[in-house]
DNA sequence: CACTAACAATTAGTGCACAAAGGATTAGTG
DNA sequence: CACTAATCCTTTGTGCACTAATTGTTAGTG
């Protein structure tokens, strides 16, 4: 009976990382969103940037990689591939040539009537409620709150 | 007073994802684990499967993808990588000579004692109490095991 | 025993994620 | 105004994740 499921016994037990936990949760549940996504064309990160999009257009690159929490140089390869699929638009804005504004097509907002049922399909799929996966979605949030500002503690350290 | 935190109002606002809270949980925590197994030369998926050797060794791909829930094409480069670190051994078995043998090597071994502290040193950078984590791992879990099984009803329909 | 199935691992190809470096533009300062 | 610093995006390089196809080996079947 040394065993217990505290992770006290063998603190490097696979089982007891929650970092495990949460990237196999990660790559799971984005694997069910798959087949969803692909008859639009889309990958999941593509998804979530129509969704940013399809709420806030038009954007600038930085200000998707903020909403997303990615890096632009993840970003400058995959928003070409949507202006490749004909979703979106990218062009520099005439008073900062800096800047690169993304904006809907015709077609990138038409795809939002298709995409409309997908967060519904998904929470039957998962077999979830609604309260469980807002009680989730809480606490993800504030674990992502919680390691960020671990991270901002080291920069300046 | 439209507005709601359910996602009834706009069930495609990012903010009311969990996959979306899930990805960038995911990445933000294994951020926070990148100064911490750098100096020990790892990745961290290299670093999820050193947990299972430890645990486990020795183990085949397969036992490995299992395990990890991957893939074994992301397998096979990764523990190459490994092996050319000096961590592990792969070796055919030879009574299949099919399947892989993956063991530690010395290095592979002592590293561990490196490593015995990364949980202990994580749980104080993340500010979670074990009670805490311990229930979020559970959450994850269960998340999983839903994701997974919904994903197994797909390939039989 | 020959032949086909199944299985194990690898390879090739696409896309995401991140670090580091670079080019272009704007803002701030002396 | 000249110059430095900051900002924005892109590019390059490495590694992970997944799909599909391939090779090699074992197991099962007629």
């Amino acid at each position: 009976m040394a065993e217990n499921s505290s992770g006290l016994d063998n603190p490097l037990a696979l089982e007891h990382q929650v970092c495990f936990s949460l990237a196999v949760a990660s790559r799971t549940v984005i694997a069910l969103y798959r087949p969803v996504l692909s008859p639009l064309g889309l990958t999941h990160p593509q998804y979530l940037v129509m969704l940013a999009l399809w709420q806030f257009a038009p954007l600038s690159v930085r200000e998707l990689a903020d909403l997303l929490e990615l890096d632009s140089a993840t970003l400058s390869p995959l928003l070409k591939r949507l202006e490749s699929a004909g979703l979106i638009l990218r062009e520099r804005l005439p008073e900062d040539e800096r800047r690169l504004t993304v904006g809907l097509t015709r077609a990138g907002r038409d795809l939002r009537a298709r995409a409309e049922a997908i967060p519904m399909h998904m929470m039957e799929k998962l077999g979830l409620s609604l309260e469980e996966l807002q009680q989730l979605n809480t606490t993800l949030n504030r674990l992502t709150t919680m390691a960020t500002s671990a991270l901002g503690r080291e920069e300046g350290a």
